[in-house]
DNA sequence: AATGAATGAGGCTTCATTCAT
DNA sequence: GATGAATGAAGCCTCATTCAT
């Protein structure tokens, strides 16, 4: 029994050091485009040594996985804390979402880095198939709960898709300060929500 | 006015390798992540010396840049061929859209480059500028002839955000193969289109 | 007495994990080449920890060089059995070697390593010092045997230089299958044995 | 015909600076294990950049074989115009090659380095190979002049791989100073050549 | 205008060894 | 005695850009 005690103590001292790690990075990137952050600035950032951070990642690559898949997980977390009774609205849902991308640009910066080219194991990607298919659920829910019951899956990789796309489209509008792209981009996010409410009710 | 032929002259064969030197960059870029793709290898591809490449562009961005453009103005040039007498229905305009896309993943990479935090200098911003209000142009009138009159110019920023935001989100969809994603596209292109369609009957 | 006992049990056990550890070495070397071995290898190989590998080795150095001084023991031992009664011939001697360093590449790996900048503590070079002797005698003896009994120490120096002269040279011969090293070799062996016997004879 | 003048000067140009940096390479080798020395170092040394090192070679591996080449090449040569009239016999050959050895340290690292398992390209392989058997045909000359002419090819190299034995086995003997060691090798190559000798009158 | 050799900062990663538990 | 996480120096190599010819 302290044998089990002794090991769960370390693993908790071991996933508080990763996450120790894990945070510092976020830091550095909310502050600069994740790609130029080197690994000597995430150790000193972190206040570990350069061979520490390959204690705990393979690589940069799974670190900056590891950001990414922490940030959907925390995207499907607050969506299902959004609505305590029952399912976000579309609007509402867009909305939030586009807020958090506003919020964390790392977060679309990494999804264009590994969706048009970024390297990942064939583990890493299972493990991003199966996060995303939770954030997918949340999307189907609420898209179901707005009356789009047939095609809700195709519908909510849609959905999904749109909303990334303003982000892509619009995060860098040239000659727009940070909140004008937050005004803008949550005006699109607001007609996206419209658009597919209006569908909804047309069919 | 001799003079002046020979100025022209020398102008067309200026303008001449420098569409050689575009070309050879597109050619590498349809078979590898543009951002892998050196100096060396456009100039060799090009059957010019490094120096040369410098002699049309500033630097490497500048070359990235006036193919990102050169994409653009061909997509609004096929557009307006696409319906000789009336513009492109929705649906059309998108699997138009997609299908490009598709065909030149380079183009939505260099987007995301370039609007995740690829460095342009003013110049070449205004240039973006222009050419992509022309694009609008069109998305607008394709959006105006569906019904959708109301907020034209912002719906179809939402539109063109949501077929840009379907190739980032699903040009990677692990374990498929390139067809799979053509038709995985394809269709969430029809949904787009289905929906931004139904919302303007609903209006 | 029980004390002593129990001295001794541990000094078994102690040595006993350290052959644990040697011949762990021994199986990675005798796949790859031991200069690309890792200690973190040897020991998640033996099943115990990097810090055991050191409360028995000073350092890496030490370890690689057991290894060899056991390949040296393990020679001479079998030259002492292999003829009970007379001393091998010298072309018995001479094959024996080159097969034994056929089925252990590592050990003339190690022999150039140490020979050619290998760092050795004094302590180390005594006793690879005095190992080297108890082999030199073996072939000292099978050269007297063979008639050469004049400079004998000298020539067993001059033989022993050739036999490994011949891994070195021809242990990768461009191109060959380890087949045909070890039938290259051996035949090499035969020359140099047979050149030795003749000078034997002729002087 | 000014156009050919002007590559020749380039191709001598650029042989020129090779060659500087093949020498610098050289002359930090003699003082230091070539396995520890630095592109940086030889890029100072050489008074050139990183970068240019690597314009002349396409890494480590290749200049470190070039400088092996260039080693066995230059033996060769000095073979050639050791007896202008006639070969050298047995005893200067071994003799001479031996005194190589002693002078160029390097040579039997790189050696050892190659034939233990450095990697080459197969294109280096078969630079390796034909560089050798010139080399190897000396050796073939001198051995039929001393009247081995049955199996003289097999039989330069056991000699051969005799004298580079001579080097690996001895030129760290533990406590020897270089002019000890240089002394006994000497005479070990006398005695190897003395029973190649005997060895062809006896046959 | 065309050439292409030279530049050199800076990136990622490895791995023997230490030492607190 | 056993453990294994932490350390951090040091290595190789890339590649956009310049500039003398």
């Amino acid at each position: 029994m302290a044998k089990i005690r002794l090991e769960d103590l370390k693993q908790i001292e071991r996933d508080s050091r990763r996450k120790i790690i894990l945070d510092s990075a976020l830091d550095l990137f909310s502050v600069r485009d994740f790609r130029s952050v080197t690994v000597r600035e995430i150790a000193r950032h972190a206040g570990v040594s350069i061979g520490t951070i390959y204690n705990y990642y393979l690589n940069l690559t799974e670190l900056f996985l590891d950001v990414f898949l922490n940030n959907i997980e925390e995207i499907t977390h607050m969506l299902d804390n959004m609505g305590k009774d029952k399912p976000p609205s579309l609007e509402q849902l867009c909305k939030f979402y586009i807020t958090y991308l506003n919020d964390n640009m790392t977060f679309y910066q990494m999804m264009s880095h590994f969706m048009l080219g970024g390297e990942m194991s064939p583990d890493a990607t299972q493990k991003l198939d199966d996060i995303m298919k939770a954030l997918m659920n949340r999307m189907e829910t609420a898209l179901y709960s707005a009356g789009i019951q047939n095609n809700s899956r195709l519908t909510s990789h849609a959905l999904f898709s749109a909303l990334n796309g303003i982000m892509i489209s619009y995060a860098r509008y040239p000659g727009k300060s940070d909140d004008d792209i937050r005004r803008h981009t949550l005006l699109l996010a607001k007609i996206i929500a419209g658009v597919f409410n209006d569908s909804a009710c047309a069919s």
